[in-house]
DNA sequence: TGAAATAATGACAGCGCTGTCATTGGTTGT
DNA sequence: ACAACCAATGACAGCGCTGTCATTATTTCA
């Protein structure tokens, strides 16, 4: 109940403003204004009444008017060090925070936890309530169709980081993720590993399936057979790729080297390997993807996959910013090149394994 | 020249406004509408002139009139999943960003990076341009004696977290981050430990004094003597722990325990003490301290002191910006509690220990 | 009971811009 | 050289709210 959408009508239809409160309430403007801004000099009475009219109406003081009227501004700054280190979605940000300001955008922040049962009311009532022109959608959330019907609905033009499902009209950046994933297999390759673990993410995401493809494109272009004993799910987190990792090295036959879809997944692959005392990589070469800090933080530093995420973020948000102010934008027509950090959690094969 | 800020006179005064710049171009407002918003139809000569008033006055339009009378609304939002795990910048965001959604507040972000010789410029610029009520300064900009001048000169009221240096009338947050180094110290005592390194932050946190002030006392308290080989200094950063901890290590006599000030530097340390072959925490044990990813990410998983920056944050953006609403809001009267999360990283020393 | 004081409400201007439409100036073609 | 056109510019309303001040109810106290 409390959490329903307005009234379909609405969505179409002008917001109501003040006018429309004062007139169902039978007061004028000025004393909704006193209600809704919590003065005082108010009879109980009256300021139930406008209270029920604003509920009825669902109606929300329009932030501009506000501001230009008055004296507040509504706004607090965060200032902040930019710390060297970034996670995924601290790059995000930065890209998008670059192009908002060249644009000359505010960027405006709704963080989410999956899963939301609440997701579409929240997502609408941060669209409605912060009036915004056009939506950013880092990877999963730009493959929720839910999401995007209600964008369509409302008009509002979105970008998507990452997605794993084509729509119409693109405004989305990819990156050359197969590829490197092809790459950083092919290496392990070349190292002389043949029994390659891995281990698949979160299949939400787009970069999952591409993670995985360039896995066995690798292993056919060296003609190694794939085998489902070494492919186990995981869904980026330190736990799951501790858990795959436990599979995979409890085979019979275990691997000698592990692909990781992510820096965490591979984090967790050491960790677990840690545990049973193997030597990284001696025993057991892992790589993961992201190149996160935990990448180079972890003994020993992980050889992973660099994607420009800032870059991504930042041309795909002034993408979107240029089509808002009307300009013609055509799709990005490239991919964004990722390439293979190496690091200490690889090495060679031992001859000895050939034996094997 | 091209940073410097505008001149003092309109610091006071009224910004410009469109008019301002018509009158000074000699020519509409409606002519230097279309010249800041690059609509076509206007003569090269014009723009020019009107560019210039632009400059001469260092016009920006105001947004929230912008807004109002136009169909745009110059947002662009940002929705993300809110990752599982959270770096200390983070947490900082999600504690202001509840403060704001509940107090009907947004939230604007300004990405710093230190040092930076035109930080008062990018501030001023952030500031007046994004027409703020208040500022969130986490540490260590709360104790950046400029900013502090520059918003008081401006008027703009700011609440700090976890500065280092007292300001009057005080809108800040501090944790009891010497008891629970104090905490820490005292349980590796307790596990047996005698010669405990110490490894200092950035001095120009808060946290690093304080940090150190609970090391000390709890080295009193049990009564173990103070030797200043044991104690190095550090930045806070993944490597500065490194640096530290071979120091530490190269020692005659090293420590058997290392308390470092965060878990970057817990991190480096045990990166180091991995490179030389030595067991945690058989050999060694090692704290740090804010629980950050990393700490449970690396093995061994990092024993570390838990802040509550979410909570903190939180607390102190709502309270400023309930004194921004005009409430008499008293200052934070209780530090937040933190506590010590033990992990594997620490271990009982070894008796034969006693005989060094 | 009536005057003075106070509480409750309303009328209205104006915040600084953009959208619409009217007007002026300049160019082209014949 | 004049009409017919298009480019360049301006006049003005109005976006939705708050601040100011005037007005009207209600209470208080002599």
């Amino acid at each position: 109940m409390k959490n329903s959408v307005p009234p379909k009508a609405q969505s179409k239809l002008k917001a109501p403003t003040i006018f429309d409160v004062a007139k169902l309430a039978g007061v004028s403007i000025k004393t909704v204004s006193r209600v809704i801004n919590l003065e005082s000099n108010v009879r109980a009475s009256t300021r139930e009444r406008v209270e029920e009219a604003v509920e009825a109406l669902d109606y929300r003081p329009n932030a501009a008017a506000r501001v230009l009227s008055g004296k507040r501004f509504y706004v607090i700054g965060l200032i902040y060090e930019n710390p060297n280190e970034f996670s995924y979605m601290q790059k995000v940000l930065n890209g998008a925070l670059k192009a908002c300001e060249a644009g000359g955008y505010t960027l405006l922040l709704l963080p989410l936890t999956l899963p939301n049962p609440d997701l579409i009311d929240d997502v609408q009532r941060f669209v409605s309530q912060s009036r915004l022109d056009g939506v950013v959608l880092p990877a999963p959330l730009g493959d929720f169709s839910e999401i995007q019907r209600l964008l369509n609905e409302l008009n509002i033009p979105y970008a998507r980081i990452t997605p794993k499902t084509e729509a119409g009209d693109d405004l989305s950046v990819q990156c050359h993720d197969e590829q490197a994933s092809f790459d950083v297999t092919q290496f392990l390759i070349e190292q002389g590993h043949r029994r390659l673990g891995f281990i698949k993410g979160d299949p939400i995401h787009g970069a999952t399936e591409h993670r995985y493809r360039g896995y066995i494109r690798a292993l056919q272009a060296a003609g190694i057979g794939l085998h489902s004993e070494f492919v186990r799910d995981g869904m980026f987190s330190f736990e799951s790729g501790k858990t795959a990792a436990r599979a995979l090295l409890d085979l019979r036959e275990p691997p000698t080297a592990i692909v990781a879809s992510n820096d965490d997944m591979a984090a967790g692959t050491i960790f677990e390997a840690r545990e049973r005392g193997l030597s990284i990589p001696g025993d057991l070469s892992v790589v993961g993807f992201d190149d996160t800090p935990i990448a180079s933080h972890i003994w020993p530093p992980l050889t992973t996959v660099r994607q420009p995420i800032v870059e991504m973020a930042e041309a795909i948000t002034s993408l979107l910013i240029r089509r808002l102010k009307g300009e013609q934008v055509e799709p990005l027509d490239q991919p964004f090149a990722c390439h293979v950090v190496t690091r200490a959690s690889t090495g060679i094969r031992a001859a000895e394994d050939d034996l094997a």
